[in-house]
DNA sequence: TTATCCATGTAAGAAGTTACATGATTGA
DNA sequence: TCAATCATGTAACTTCTTACATGGATAA
């Protein structure tokens, strides 16, 4: 999902400019999606060169034009063309997880203060989750939000039931003592090449 | 989180060629991160120079010789420094809830189909996630595997139970008809501005 | 016979981020 | 007074992906 397509999106919406597109972005789509400036406007610029959108001028005291988009018919159709292709696999991108992989070789103090954070910042998202939901909301956004809320619900649960898996001196002392460690040097074990 | 940290991550389960790393992200990093030969090679050269693994050669036949790396101290020891900095906040980036977002937009038939083709992803990993998970993993890894799993069991029940929403011809029906279609212009209606 | 696996690497290109440039207003 | 908000835009930079180059062995 290209970020043309994003701004496309966010003005079935209603009319914004490029720095409300952004706010927008950052309310309702980051959770799934974000865009920087820097892609924002050239995008905009673009898809009013095609006929995507168009433009009104408004003045500002002491600040750039603001320049108000509108999603034109054919932007609207270019939209639905990018929606209904066969939406990509969906991808995560998390460091905690592969620290959480890798808790055995980190302070156990480290692994509880990320687990802390982790579960922080799920409580953050979904007390803004719950305020995003209202009656009025269209069904598909309603049912997105829905499954934010499902998913951080579990995430909160499995973390508060295991955290103690990757916590517990003593379950990590027993992979240390698995590897050989405190023994001999800390490349001597580990003989295994194959990765299947 | 860099390529360079997930080969130093993947090296700890082993000595590996750059082949055998990309498998190995493939089968037990997928879920959160993945890379592809183009920057494996160009960071295990690098990682080279910067001491952080050695390399020995194996001759093959007929094919390029086998380069198999193996994590010196110093690599293990920058593992861990990149493992300890305070993990970046998880990203996902999902075509599919945008699509379900603007679902009132498209053909139900297709809407349909996503989650379908959605469900049938989580039933996959789930199950891939099954094999992967014996006891004598490390804490950590078991502790990833169980919040894979997690997740995709909430997101399963919650796309089974709420994809009426989405999949109504009645529910959405009501949105076109609040938004005046079927009697003006498309952008007739839509006079809302402000984003909050 | 065709595709996939094995095995490494380079070069070109895509897409985005960050930093910079400019500057008034408003709230803490 | 200092930071944040509003407002747009460009240029340099980073990072990764895709395609190419090479080619034997093996499985369907």
């Amino acid at each position: 999902m290209d970020v043309r397509t994003l701004c496309l999106s966010v003005l079935t919406m209603g009319d914004a400019s490029g720095y409300e597109i952004k706010k927008r972005l950052e309310d309702h789509f980051r959770y799934f999606y974000d865009a920087s400036f820097g892609s924002i406007y050239p995008a905009l610029n673009r898809m009013q060169k095609d006929g995507f959108v168009t433009c009104t001028h408004e003045a500002q005291n002491g600040r750039p034009d603001k320049k108000v988009y509108r999603l034109t018919p054919g932007g609207r159709l270019e939209l639905m063309r990018q929606l209904r292709q066969a939406p990509a696999e969906d991808r995560l991108r998390s460091e905690f997880l592969v620290q959480m992989m890798f808790a055995d070789l980190l302070p156990v103090s480290d692994v509880a203060a990320s687990v802390d954070q982790r579960l922080a910042s799920c409580r953050n998202d979904l007390a803004d989750l719950e305020k995003l939901d209202c009656p009025d909301l269209s069904p598909g956004k309603r049912f997105v939000i829905g499954y934010g809320k499902a998913i951080l619900t579990a995430a909160m649960r499995y973390m508060e039931e295991n955290r103690h898996l990757v916590e517990s001196e003593a379950l990590l002392a027993q992979v240390k003592a698995d590897r050989g460690e405190d023994e001999e040097a800390p490349e001597a074990a580990a003989p295994a090449r194959s990765a299947r």
